[in-house]
DNA sequence: TTTCGTGCAAACCATTTGCAGCAGC
DNA sequence: GCTGCTGCAAATGGTTTGCACGAAA
């Protein structure tokens, strides 16, 4: 990976802020997650672990937090009571629909949502970031075990 | 207030709920709530208190659970790390736009997203619980003061 | 060399819970 | 009277923060 040609490290730059190996190895994680897979703060700290990078939960939620600051993350909240974070691929809109009983969750791709905050956000005179739609239900698995 | 004739009253007793003076007061300052306004579980003790009702902050937070499990209320998580609750009124739904730096809320009608939800829902099979649009950005004000 | 970033542990804060007494029904 | 509900205080769990040291620029 050669930072200087990075544009996620140019624009940390860009702000003043540093690029060090805890902030590599965080970025080269999301990039290399499945698609639609997003993970909580403490997640993504065990998953360094195993990997061998001995990165602290602080600079974990410190690293999330400044990330998604800027639109690189995308920072979810389900009903767990903890955030989960992806990587915010434009090229890819998706959004959640959440099982309230288990906790999973699915995903399903839509581009005309996200069209649709952008305009609304722009109604209203705001400068939109993200845009999500959530759906609550109980998903076919709990159903049936009820 | 008639208890007996109270659909939501009833709605509790058929679960094997108990009416309390507790759970009448909370119910009570939620219907009394201008339109759109949402109150944290801390914001409701704090009027209750105001409004000479002793109960406790644990109650409140049993309550708001309790009547959110069976879709009396709708839980609403934005940016500030505690979740909100308000009313649910099946004729008026609506969404929210939240601004990330000064955490205020403001709110559209939509009925349209509404059954968008509903539709994606049992196209995946979930029994739709309520579905929620929310568009993050800066706000109009945020957006001078900068 | 000047900041900024990190690790650690302690602090924070929203929420949950164990328990004893009280109150619906 | 049985059992669920409440209040209290303590516990929990995700997240933040103060501080001293190490490292990016």
């Amino acid at each position: 990976m050669v930072k200087s040609f990075d544009p996620v490290f140019d624009n940390l730059r860009k702000r003043g802020h540093r690029i060090t190996p805890q902030r590599e190895v965080i970025l080269q994680i999301f990039r290399q997650l499945p698609n639609g897979v997003h993970l909580s703060a403490d997640e993504l700290y065990v998953k360094m672990n195993e990997l061998g990078y001995n990165v602290s939960l602080a600079t974990a939620y410190r690293t999330l937090k400044l990330l998604s600051s800027f639109g690189l993350l995308r920072e979810l909240t389900f009903a767990e009571g903890h955030k989960h974070y992806e990587l915010k691929q434009d090229s890819l809109p998706h959004q959640h629909i959440i099982c309230v009983n288990c906790n999973s969750t699915l995903e399903f791709e839509d581009h005309f949502l996200e069209e649709i905050g952008q305009k609304i956000g722009l109604k209203h005179h705001f400068q939109v970031i993200d845009s999500q739609f959530k759906i609550f239900g109980i998903c076919p698995n709990c159903q049936l075990n009820k």
